[in-house]
RNA sequence: GGGCGGUUAGCUCAGUGGUAGAGCAUCGGCCUUACAAGCCGAGGGUCGUCCGUUCAAACCGGACACCGCCCA
């Protein structure tokens, strides 16, 4: 069997994908029996495009899945999009615009026709981009949050929930973005600090006694005044206290009052107050039963209560009522001052606080109950301390706006008689007025903010609220792996309503995974244009590469900072793989299909030594993968193929293989076993590369109903006897370590790597000596060698040869004919150095009392050891130093 | 202002009390019949700073500094 030299991640890619979802592999069955495994996809929204973001997330979702799933899990992974009201609506209106259209124009039936048909065409570009990266979803399962069985579950919750008085209607100030011409959640205001200015404007009583200079950052907001207000300690003010100011510009007469909340340092310590336009105002006007007058319209100008300055976009009016105030003398000065404004976080424009009649849903209650839920730990985040954050924002939770004045999205079910004005709220339009009779009956313009429906996602996917096999089956999931940035958005939402609705928590982890940042550590955004593409990635390296880096990276707790360089390493690695993989085949030639088994009893040391290795690497992958370390499964899963396997068993095995016989028929069949293994365990990590080679030695394999594919190939289980002894397995390192020794004589002594060498050895304990007469066979191989001896037991120097001293044993080699004396000289004392110093800190410990009166045994025992071990180095490189200063 | 996370080799990161590790990068030598996206070797770190606990601290406790994020 002939393969290719480099592996083709393209065609790989393109092929199994696509069998794999052909054979239905990916396809849940809740008749299955078995334990389940499920999740669902964090929804992306229609208008995105993979960023790394998702492909991170993707990457691991697909990691735990597989690995679930070939541990026989039944096992769902749901994907889907979200609809994104706001982002979506403006994605076409900014099409329409292109044409001179806006929605208005076209209405409000015909523009949401217009959206369903962007969305036919864009909707589903991000999930084939997550396809691309092989995640392993059953695609036949795809929801989409204005599907009818997922708008039929918004409806009736937005019912009940009204019927239960945790959705109400009502008039406050809410966030309101001018520009999108909607209301918002608290959770879409990005709060942003703007160098503004502050202006004292002087605000005469209206008695004609005098005045009260106030200091305001929004002048504008001047006309919709309704008192002004100080602090009642504030002497400076006292008298003021009840009279009233004729407000400049309008001349309407307003009270001055007294408030503990008003801040005596902030620039006058007199407050104008603006119930409509101000959250604190707001409060104020309340507690003191001040008028709100609104001056602003819906897209920020200047509204019918602004007098003069009716008509004027907020950021005019401000520059004209400022000239005008500086005309009549009433401008005092103006003072550079900095501040946080709101925008919004969708568009970026300021939003307002407007008073406004909304849909509100109320928290506290709910919000109580997800707390509760993760307390008790129905519901555990990992890492662990993102509780804390989900616990402050619940913690100080406000209701929810959840109307927005959208036309995308799921409408509201309340409908109002035109006639007497009754409101109704039900999953269907009633036909006449329940109140009048009246047939006139007017739903209300307004949609659901989108998290309403994703904070229902986990049920309504599975069918919810119908009592659906998938449902029962499928729900509660078992994770949920999203981002950190959506803990308050979306899983904190989820929880409350999967607590309100099933009574049960929605899933039993939450993975926050970290944010991806660009080489120099920076977020990345649009505007700083360091964004990388994860299909320019996916082109470059391929997908398993860019798959097995992310998971690399992805340390708990820690951001994930981009590396391309990791990328590079992640595409040798494939490549490594693939190239065992041709050495392997390549041995199999006029071997049997499949292969025999070998009683591991049969096997020599080096066989059953990577057969430990491998049982170790299949523990420590599974156990990884279980606490949801994906870095560390990468690391071990790296640092067992490339290390063990391929530096070492690969090397190891020539020499039986080229033996023939019963060696060969061995070494072939610990080759194929192992390799198999471990396109299984990696498989999850790099899908791809491990079924096209899988598919090669499959036919090799000896196993009972062996699966066709790997996906739904069983996952590695270590053995349950090792197959090889604790001492064996010590005097395999030494080995290792003695092979390697004699590799870095060779090399200090100026031997090239075609030249052969001779070597000595000399063990210390007979065990290790008894086992280094196996090892003698490959270090002949590994390290070059013509020759390989014992030396005798009271040996220290041999002529033309030259030692290094191991903890349990002493290897000579021998020195071509002119070496570098004095860079062999430089080394040794500077080895020397090294070993003294150590040296020296073991005996500060031995010579220290307490050290003997606290330590552990172990530690005892170690340190006397060590010291016995260093001195015997010492020694060795002093006689050698001598040696070498004698020839000079 | 409150909270969270981070600070270990040039870079990206492991490392939960007993001689500091990996990958990449660097340097030296090699096309050794799986792999030059490779092989063999080598160099490189006062573990952010200070104080404390301990026989012993990268690791435990406290303070501080710097970077980043969240909330107000």
């Amino acid at each position: 069997m002939d393969l290719p030299k480099t592996f083709d991640s393209k065609s790989a890619e393109e092929r199994w994908f696509q069998k794999w979802i052909e054979l239905g592999y990916f396809k849940a069955d809740p008749a299955r029996e078995g334990k389940v495994f499920s999740v669902v996809i964090p929804p992306p929204n229609i208008t995105g495009q993979l960023h790394l973001g998702h492909a991170l997330n993707v990457s691991l979702q697909d990691i735990i899945v597989r690995a679930r799933r070939m541990q026989g899990y039944n096992t769902l992974w749901l994907p889907g999009t979200d609809h994104a009201g706001i982002a979506t609506q403006n994605a076409v209106e900014k099409d329409l615009a292109k044409d001179g259209q806006n929605r208005h124009l076209l209405g409000r039936d015909a523009f949401v026709d217009r959206v369903w048909q962007w969305r036919a065409t864009y909707g589903d570009r991000i999930l084939n981009q997550l396809r691309r990266l092989g995640a392993s979803c059953d695609w036949s399962r795809e929801r989409f949050t204005l599907d009818p069985g997922l708008s039929r579950a918004v409806t009736k919750v937005f019912v009940d929930l009204y019927n239960k008085g945790l959705i109400y209607r009502a008039k406050r100030l809410i966030n309101w973005c001018p520009r999108c011409e909607t209301a918002l959640s608290d959770l879409e205001v990005d709060h942003k600090d703007v160098q503004g200015s502050l202006w004292y404007i002087r605000y005469p009583l209206a008695d004609g006694t005098g005045a009260i200079t106030i200091a305001t950052t929004r002048p504008e907001t001047m006309l919709g005044d309704t008192a002004v207000a100080v602090n009642p300690g504030d002497e400076r003010y006292r008298s003021y206290v009840g009279k009233t100011i004729r407000l400049p510009l309008m001349g309407r007469e307003i009270k001055i009052i007294a408030d503990a909340a008003i801040d005596r340092e902030f620039g006058t310590g007199a407050l104008k107050v603006t119930p409509a336009h101000d959250p604190i105002d707001f409060e104020l006007g309340k507690r003191h039963d001040l008028d709100q007058i609104a001056v602003l319209d819906g897209m920020a100008r200047m509204n019918e209560n602004a007098g003069a300055y009716r008509g004027l976009a907020r950021e005019d009016a401000r520059k004209q009522i400022v000239k005008d105030l500086e005309h009549a003398g009433l401008l005092e000065k103006i003072e550079p001052h900095s501040h946080a404004v709101g925008v919004c976080s969708r568009c970026d424009t300021i939003v307002e606080p407007m008073l406004s009649e909304q849909w509100f849903m109320r928290m506290r209650e709910m919000a109580d109950r997800a707390i509760e839920a993760v307390r008790k730990g129905d519901t555990t985040f990992h890492p662990k301390f993102w509780e804390n954050t989900f616990f402050n924002w619940l913690e100080n939770i406000h209701d929810w706006c959840i109307s927005r004045q959208l036309w995308w999205g799921h409408r509201i079910p309340a409908y109002r008689c035109a006639r007497c004005d009754h409101l109704v709220v039900a999953a269907e339009r009633p036909s006449r007025c329940p109140e009048c009779d009246g047939s006139d009956i007017i739903q209300d313009d307004d949609v659901l903010d989108t998290w309403f429906s994703s904070g229902l996602w986990p049920m309504s996917t599975l069918g919810w609220p119908d009592d659906t096999p998938d449902f029962e089956k499928y729900y509660p999931t078992s994770l949920l792996l999203t981002g950190f940035d959506i803990i308050f958005f979306w899983v904190a939402r989820m929880m409350m309503f999967g607590l309100e609705l099933t009574d049960k928590a929605p899933f039993k982890d939450v993975y926050i995974t970290p944010l991806v940042r660009d080489e120099l550590g920076k977020k990345m955004t649009k505007s700083k244009g360091n964004v990388v593409d994860p299909l320019d990635l996916m082109e470059q390296y391929g997908a398993d590469a860019v798959r097995f880096t992310l998971a690399q990276l992805a340390a708990q707790g820690r951001d994930v900072i981009l590396s391309h360089d990791r990328f590079a390493a992640s595409r040798a690695f494939a490549n490594k793989i693939w190239n065992a993989a041709r050495f392997v085949m390549m041995n199999l030639d006029g071997a049997p299909q499949p292969l025999p088994r070998i009683e591991t009893a049969k096997l020599g040391l080096a066989e059953r030594w990577i057969l430990s290795r491998l049982d170790d690497t299949i523990r420590e992958v599974t156990r990884s993968i279980d606490v949801y370390e994906f870095n560390v499964a990468a690391m071990k899963l790296y640092q067992f193929i490339w290390h063990e396997f391929c530096d070492w068993y690969i090397e190891l095995s020539k020499e039986p293989l080229k033996a023939g016989g019963e060696r060969q028929a061995a070494a072939r069949w610990v080759l194929v076993n192992v390799f198999d293994k471990m396109l299984r365990l990696i498989h999850p990590f790099m899908p791809f590369v491990s079924e096209e080679i899988w598919q090669v030695i499959r036919p090799y394999l000896d196993e009972p109903n062996l699966a066709a594919h790997l996906p739904i190939a069983k996952y590695p289980e270590a053995s349950v006897t090792n197959p090889l002894s604790a001492a064996e397995e010590t005097a395999m390192n030494h080995c290792i370590e003695a092979t390697e020794a004699i590799n870095s004589l060779r090399s200090l002594l100026g031997w090239q790597p075609g030249q052969r060498a001779q070597a000595k050895w000399k063990a210390i304990g007979l065990q290790d000596q008894i086992l280094f007469v196996s090892w003698k066979g490959f270090a002949k191989t590994l390290a070059k060698l013509n020759e390989l001896e014992a030396a005798d037991e009271s040996t220290q120097m041999i002529p033309g040869f030259f030692p290094k001293q191991l903890p349990r044993a002493r290897v000579w080699v021998s020195h071509p004919a002119n070496f570098d004396l004095q860079v062999l000289r430089e080394t040794l004392l500077k080895k020397r150095n090294e070993v003294v110093h150590h040296l020296d800190r073991h005996i500060i410990r031995r010579e220290d009392r307490n050290f003997w009166l606290h330590a552990k045994d172990e530690a005892k025992a170690e340190t006397l050891l060590k010291i016995e071990e260093l001195n015997s180095q010492k020694n060795l490189l002093d006689i050698q130093l001598q040696e070498l200063g004698a020839g000079d």
